[in-house]
DNA sequence: ACCAGATACTTAATATGTTAATGAGATTTT
DNA sequence: AAAATCTCATTAACATATTAAGTATCTGGT
């Protein structure tokens, strides 16, 4: 059996329908008997990480830091010098946009770049104290937030989230 | 008790270590006693959301479309019509971004524009005739991978996912 | 009928995502 | 050792994400 197929239900469109005979049909499927376009996982992961992102957004916004910036400062924070692939992989962040990113934090003084002495090509890149300084300042209100929000689930829902998460990280195409 | 610190370790970050002196301590991290930066949340569902997209991907890139434009042609072949704004939030894109995916999608030919007569400021789209037939090309090979996808977990994984998912997307900060 | 405010979509500006190609430096092969 | 190969970071080109501002349209109160 499949759940009862639902209708596009957010307020605002539940208010637009009534207004709007065009649409009357445009609501009502074409094909109950296959997947919906709502049951699928990737999407659902999608709007789930939006979600927890909401959380977190409002204080990187104010300290003027995209999540992707903030990524990278937290992993320099943890492993003190990385190279930019392992930041990449890390911050689960294509080199390319590692490039730029790192370029922007650089010059706002926020982490330094230096070549391997060992392999030219290999550029190593740590946090500036400034950026040691506005971690510090940031990270115990971004805790709070995580604590807000890791405490609307029981201890138990976190655990199995994780692990499932971890499983479907494994898997393989 | 935490888990033991994990040192980075892809395999290619393996590699790397051995011939890569500057980074002995790079490598240890400064405090184990905070959480560590893998453990999170947000994090862990864009991970496992990268993962779940590579199984579609290649299938996409071939019919040259993009995960975000199938989003919406698949949305349209659900509802048949829908307003600018509803794809939005069904698809779980922005305006801004759903206004240039609708251009190039309309200028490739595979979906119609046309105003609202009861409310000028609407915009009522739907799919072409092309693109119901490249919905019905794609789609099967697109279940087949969803399929492969999901009989790699128990089906009650599966159904522990969604609901611990459906809940954090309901949750407000 | 009028007007202040709300709504739907678009534009603008900047940052990031994605794939392909490039250039410099290391590694392997012959 | 020289050539072919591989690796890392960057650049290029295009698509999307994000926030703010703009335009046209609609709504409700007066």
């Amino acid at each position: 059996m499949f759940a009862e197929p639902k209708k596009y239900d957010t307020a605002t469109a539940a208010r637009t329908q009534e207004h709007e005979a065009d649409q009357a049909k445009s609501l009502q499927r074409k094909f109950d008997q296959m997947r919906k376009f709502n049951d699928s996982i990737p999407l659902k992961l999608l709007k789930a990480r939006e979600t927890t992102m909401s959380f977190f957004r409002p204080i990187l916004q104010e300290a003027g830091l995209t999540e992707q910036q903030w990524r990278v400062i937290r992993a320099l924070n943890e492993y003190e010098e990385l190279e930019s692939k392992q930041l990449a992989e890390l911050c689960c962040i294509l080199s390319p946009s590692l490039t730029g990113i790192i370029n922007r934090l650089e010059s706002q003084g926020h982490l330094k770049r230096r070549k391997s002495t060992e392999d030219q090509r290999r550029v190593l890149i740590s946090l500036t104290d400034q950026a040691k300084a506005l971690f510090r300042e940031l990270s115990p209100r971004l805790e709070g937030r995580y604590a807000h929000l890791t405490s609307q689930l029981s201890q138990e829902k976190i655990q199995q989230l994780n692990e499932l998460l971890t499983e479907i990280i494994d898997l393989e195409p």
